[in-house]
DNA sequence: AGAAGGACCTGCACGC
DNA sequence: TGCGTGCAGGTCCTTC
């Protein structure tokens, strides 16, 4: 289930191995379409494209991507002294001028993992993996696979400016800012922070574990709850999702590369998956409730 | 508008 | 063995 420091350091990894590369072309699943832009768009306009590179944000993967048309003003722009005739080749506007065939130049593919979604960098004799949506081939020879058995996953392109994501970034957000989030909420704390448009890349597992640390029961009313604890809160988020991060980044940095999973990192869990066993803090059972939809697991002593 | 709950989707663990 | 059932959860959509 990849959460922010899961997307991280796979953004990291696919960062690393295809940088600079070029995208010839692609090629969609017909499986159901399961992408927020039309397979048939994506296929259209992402040949041709370089990438610049990927990053993340909140919990999404973007790549950041310069077009053909950006590529060859570059190198005109690097071209000392200009002539007349290159000056003439110029084109005039951005878009493709092909007539009829008005493809827009994304400037991001923006991916998301869902839950069970991999991207793979790989070299072109390996077998594809069941569940393969879709296939960047590329100019290096490699390929940038789109694997996700559930299909929870969506591709997307962005054309308009920077994708910034649906909402604040845990690692970033100041304590003012983060507080002000829950002004006036009733909703439980637990579901407030699964709140992708309140603050995005918490997933459940980290939801969990953030408030056991904080000492906060994860059914508390968010709008209720003191300042002091809600930066107690935050200090606890930014703890676990900076420890997983450096984790992540060292266990799994072939992860992009390989056949998946194999040992993705696990935080140290002190309450997620952990009910009826001891408290790692103070021994009493760990319980687990169902809140927002979603298994919960606390301490009943140690939260409150 | 905010909140709650179900749908989506597949693999896996479990019980009979 | 094999089948049915329930569970996992990120996000979207509908309903209240």
């Amino acid at each position: 289930m990849p959460e922010l420091p899961e997307v991280e350091t796979i953004a990291n990894g696919v960062d690393r191995r295809i940088r600079g590369d070029r995208i010839v072309s692609a090629w969609f699943s017909k499986h159901k379409e399961p992408f927020k832009t039309a397979a048939s768009a994506l296929a259209a306009a992402l040949p041709g494209n370089r990438v610049r590179a990927v990053h993340r944000v909140g919990k999404h993967i973007v790549v950041d991507l310069e077009s053909a048309g950006d590529q060859n003003r570059k190198a005109r722009s690097e071209a000392r002294p200009r002539d007349a005739k290159s000056l003439a080749l110029e084109s005039p506007r951005r878009e493709a001028r092909t007539p009829g065939r008005l493809v827009p130049e994304p400037s991001q593919l923006i991916v998301h993992l869902g839950m069970t979604g991999r991207l793979l960098v790989t070299a072109p004799d390996v077998p594809q993996a069941p569940h393969t949506h879709a296939v960047l081939h590329l100019a290096s020879g490699r390929e940038l696979r789109f694997v996700d058995p559930r299909r929870f996953g969506r591709l997307a392109l962005n054309t308009a400016e920077a994708f910034a994501g649906p909402g604040h970034e845990p690692l970033t957000i100041s304590p003012p800012d983060f507080a002000r989030l829950f002004r006036g909420r009733k909703l439980a704390i637990k579901a407030a922070l699964l709140n992708q448009k309140l603050l995005h890349g918490v997933g459940n597992i980290y939801a969990d574990e953030s408030l056991f640390r904080a000492g906060i029961r994860p059914t508390r009313p968010a709008g209720r709850l003191t300042r002091a604890r809600l930066d107690r809160l935050l200090k606890s988020l930014r703890a676990v999702l900076r420890a997983a991060i450096r984790a992540g980044g060292s266990s799994v940095s072939d992860y992009v590369d390989a056949d998946g999973e194999a040992g993705f990192f696990q935080i140290q869990h002190r309450v997620y998956g952990r009910e009826g066993q001891p408290c790692r803090v103070c021994g009493n059972q760990i319980r687990r409730i169902v809140l927002a939809g979603r298994s919960t697991h606390f301490c009943p002593r140690c939260q409150t």
